[in-house]
DNA sequence: TATTGACATTAACGCTGCGTAATAGTTTAC
DNA sequence: GTAAACTATTACGCAGCGTTAATGTCAATA
């Protein structure tokens, strides 16, 4: 049985173009080239090419695909497990790298999350100073100032204390940090106080802290113009700041 | 503060053809050219260049990140998760292809094992022969033929029983295999009941049997030459008879 | 028999993200 | 004043083909 390329092509599922670079490369040649110029492949070929696609299936490369079948002895055996090293590191790598994404998207998350708090905080203190305008001392009477502080706590899923002392730390965090980056240290004590702040901040938006973490979210503080805007208002140059004093905090 | 090139490259650790580069595709352009044709880049390409790379770390390509620091919006999250899937099913197809080699070596060395068995197995034969010849019976009045057989057995580290099944099994499974391809269909009975018996015979080698690695190792009777040879010489064509009636075996 | 449509051929660019020359001008250091 | 160190542009190379483009050949039909 003899076959031309796009007959070969189609027994085999490649393109007619895959067996004329296969010939270039010297991967597979025809038996031979009949009058007319056109390529004739034979049975030998067939089972040629169904080994060079075998290995192919499990992504050894043409070049090493050549090598192996042109070796006498061909030692399939150890090739496949040098191959199977080099796709055991790819798939470490690629591990590596999802792990980042995943750890960076989680801390966007946690910032977007906070942020939304933020903006949800400032919606309910408008509400708030709207109804105190409104029906003036009428809902402190019926409810006490506790009582909506509970309630805008509890919408946010926190306790009174909770939020209370998420606020208290929040104005210290940004006091600490404001002072710190004046000074203009990364390094120094109040910065790496203002990173202890910052951390227990975290914990509130976190379920598990860890360093590597802290240290992708203060980066995304600098790279993310929205993030990086939020801080610049607590100081000029804050961003940059805290992720340097993040870094030696977190060393 | 300015930068030419190679300060900047040194200042975020790419190279100096790199930057040319992002110049080239407009990804990153410097603030002026100087009189003398230098790039001259400022703080805010610093600041670009430290996003581009932040996002080429998580394997986003240039394209991508174009796109994401050119949309006002700068969604990075949504870019991000969109990247993560991709990078997730990279990671899935680079699973299915690890098992895939994991799977064919195996195969492979079930076969090697085997076939050293049977190297084994001749030189043994060749030296007991040898034995016979040189000192005649004395070597069966010694031990008497079982003995020396049971001693082969344990050489092999199988039990005289396990021994003497395999030798039959594989027997039969020859015989079966000639019969079968010589009548010519793979879906026979015969051929079937040859598919059985190399399951069987199989199980003397694997420690765990699959359908698959049962469907691969006949793929890999007809993809090597060693193996297909070996096949050849219990029928013509015997290889690619035996992986297309296994295939409908394992249906 | 002339034409058409399905095939075949070679040659060439394109994709990704730069590395690596080659060639030539500029600035800096001694 | 000259050499060393830097800058520039241009362009090939990498892997594995996809994809035109321009042209030739074969089998079948009007």
């Amino acid at each position: 049985m003899e076959y031309t390329v796009n007959k070969l092509a189609k027994l085999a599922g490649v393109s007619s173009r895959t067996l004329r670079y296969y010939d270039e490369i010297g991967l597979l040649t025809p038996k031979r080239i009949s009058s007319n110029g056109y390529r004739i492949y034979g049975q030998k070929e067939v089972d040629r090419l169904q080994q060079i696609l075998f290995y192919r299936e499990l992504g050894v490369n043409l070049d090493e695909i050549k090598r192996i079948l042109s070796e006498k002895n061909f030692d399939g055996l150890s090739a496949l497990q040098d191959h199977l090293r080099g796709l055991l590191e790819r798939k470490q790598q690629l591990e590596l790298l999802i792990e980042n994404v995943e750890k960076t998207i989680k801390a966007m998350k946690g910032e977007i999350i906070m942020t939304d708090k933020e903006k949800f905080q400032g919606f309910l203190k408008n509400m708030v100073d709207d109804n105190e305008r409104q029906f003036g001392k009428e809902i402190r009477e019926k409810y006490g100032k506790d009582a909506v502080n509970r309630s805008n706590a509890k919408v946010l899923g926190m306790t009174q204390e909770q939020y209370a002392a998420l606020d208290k730390l929040t104005k210290e965090l940004n006091e600490t940090l404001k002072k710190a980056v004046e000074q203009g240290d990364p390094g120094s004590p109040s910065a790496q106080k203002a990173c202890e702040l910052h951390k227990e901040w975290l914990c509130y938006f976190w379920d598990n802290y860890s360093k590597e973490a802290h240290i992708g979210l203060t980066q995304m503080y600098v790279n993310d113009p929205r993030f990086t805007e939020y801080y610049e208002k607590i100081a000029p140059g804050c961003a940059v700041f805290l992720r340097d004093a993040v870094a030696i905090f977190c060393k």
